[in-house]
DNA sequence: GGTTATTATGGAAGCGCTTCCATTATAACA
DNA sequence: TGTTATAATGGAAGCGCTTCCATAATAACC
């Protein structure tokens, strides 16, 4: 049986309050009689239980992420970065893993009303505005990631002008065919998650084949399912186009990795006979001297857990939202086309 | 205000010890009162307590998973099994990321003493004897994953059969120059997890070598830091040798892959120059069509939760091994040498 | 040194549940 | 129908903590 507050009190010869203060360091406890509470807690070996002090409290100390496919690096990397500041503070993290939409849907239901989190990180789930409204009933307070809603705090990236950056960057170097795969842009049969980034960077592709004057040309646009193995496919499909792009705009480092693969098996140089540029900048990027767009993933893992930390000790702020920046990373899949 | 059990019992005019025995569906209570109490739950959206109920059953409800590099594909497979599994149960799940051998000696310490959960697991990180006399001494379960002692519970794989149906593979297509690409053998100093998968399937090619009457070379091992990365250089290293190997045999498929890309650059065809068998059977292995030692990690991961939970229930139960099949899948990055 | 302001401390209630124990309602039996 | 066995129910204690409130000890002041 681990000892309890009782225990340290008898031991020290103080009432339990005493003891409460001095775990809680509270202030108007004398010195002397600190002292004694603490040796008598080290020679008991004794730890508050967490249970109770949150039973007392009236808080869970912890913290919940509901993120999807915790096997796609991209999500992994958001969570150690919030696994790591949450280690750092006094609150427990659990994960709830998405791997179908009705596992999103039932976590969205259960998680705020079960009196287990008391703050809550959503990973690139868009929440319905039925689903914002029985997060904002309950009183655990929310952070998106990687998407967005009025009414919650958010911490997000500008896919547009992402999309737009990657674009442009080709368009400097002399591109004007210019293709852009994706993951399927949301529509909701396919994408039961209604990812939104996809869509948003091709936005900014089309902006800035706009203000480039370049028409777009409908066959350049191809997307499935989020896969390196698609994008793999896709690639073959746009390189064998009769008149093939010289460029492709991955939306993601992995459908990025798929094209290279396609270009490779086409005997293709990268950068000499086809200019590759990814998205999210992911850690197998720098190995593969990939360009990309970098977001700050781990970044944004730390954000999110101390606007949710900020919140939790604020109820009531205003919900917030942080961008991130963006950067063009040049490595050496781009090059001017011959 | 959440309504708690008080209000349920008022609402449906009974005590609220019957209101806690359908909540726990005990025995010995009328259907009819069943149904009144349950309409008033639902009339009321009432939840119970987690905080609450665990205080009063004695229990944290809740399983830690101490893991290491949760970016790693091994150990991110095993981690969906768990949280898959554990997601099924009345559990909570907590992950312990342990980038640092401080930040695993400071969990080894912490967590079975806090009270925070009742039963831990733990990947790949072997504790020592101090550890474990630890994790005895405190009430919570122990289930080890990739890694043994024989005083705890314990879901492994038989690494050196799995080196030695390797090598055997190799040997079984005519190779006698057969290399070995590892991470580092278990040298404290450079390994401070003490990671000990690599050194038992050394100990497997050795013995498969030597069952053949190969002479082991030692220029034929190569070790470094475990990345795709320093595994490419290792292979270039063993690949420029006076006497090259005919096949390589990578502790891992991330090593693997590092291997295939050294290959590639020395323009070396796989399978037909050079055979390269990984380890693990990873996701991307199946698309790389890498020939490999399959360790099924979802289901460690599992049986490893079935087993905590079956020590959960049954506590001072003899600790288990539980010892998971290995298999050979042979794919194109093996062939008989020229 | 006596009085009041201030600081230190202990007791007890309460957080929302489970469960033991005593009591009451129902069923079984003669 | 009267009696005992059995099922159903409510009250209250207790889980280990925090914190309010009252009291005791010390400091400050004239």
């Amino acid at each position: 049986m681990p000892a309890t507050i009782y225990h340290v009190a008898k031991k020290a010869g103080v009432g339990i309050a005493t003891v409460s203060r001095v775990l809680n360091n509270s202030a108007n406890v004398r010195s002397s009689t600190r002292e004694r509470v603490e040796a008598a807690m080290r020679a008991l070996d004794y730890h508050p239980n967490p249970i109770a002090q949150r039973m007392a409290f009236g808080k869970t100390l912890t913290i919940g992420v509901i993120t999807p496919f915790f096997t796609r690096p991209a999500f992994v990397e958001r969570l150690r970065g919030i696994e790591a500041s949450v280690a750092e503070s006094e609150y427990d993290l659990i994960v709830y893993n998405v791997e179908t939409s009705e596992k999103r849907d039932a976590y969205f239901r259960s998680v705020p009303t079960g009196q287990r989190v008391d703050g809550l990180i959503i990973i690139s789930l868009p929440p319905t505005n039925a689903d914002v409204e029985r997060f904002l009933k309950s009183k655990v307070s929310t952070v998106l990631v990687d998407t967005s809603h009025s009414a919650l705090n958010r911490i997000i990236i500008d896919d547009a002008a992402g999309g737009r950056m990657a674009t442009q960057h080709l368009i400097q170097l002399g591109h004007r065919k210019i293709a852009y795969l994706s993951d399927p842009l949301n529509d909701p049969l396919v994408s039961p998650f209604r990812f939104t980034s996809s869509l948003y960077r091709y936005q900014g592709y089309r902006q800035a084949l706009e203000e480039a004057g370049i028409p777009f040309r409908s066959e350049y646009h191809q997307a499935a399912e989020h896969s390196r193995y698609q994008a793999r496919l896709l690639a073959h499909k746009l390189l064998s186009l009769p008149d093939p792009p010289t460029a492709i705009f991955a939306a993601s480092d992995t459908q990025a990795m798929g094209a290279l693969e396609a270009a490779h098996e086409d005997s293709l140089k990268v950068p000499e006979d086809i200019s590759i540029i990814g998205f999210d900048d992911i850690e197998i990027a720098t190995y593969l001297h990939l360009t990309t767009i970098r977001q700050p993933l781990y970044e944004t893992g730390l954000r999110a857990v101390e606007l949710l930390l900020f919140c939790l000790e604020h109820p009531g702020s205003r919900p917030q939202e942080i961008v991130l920046p963006l950067e063009l990373v040049v490595r050496e899949t781009t090059a001017p086309p011959k």
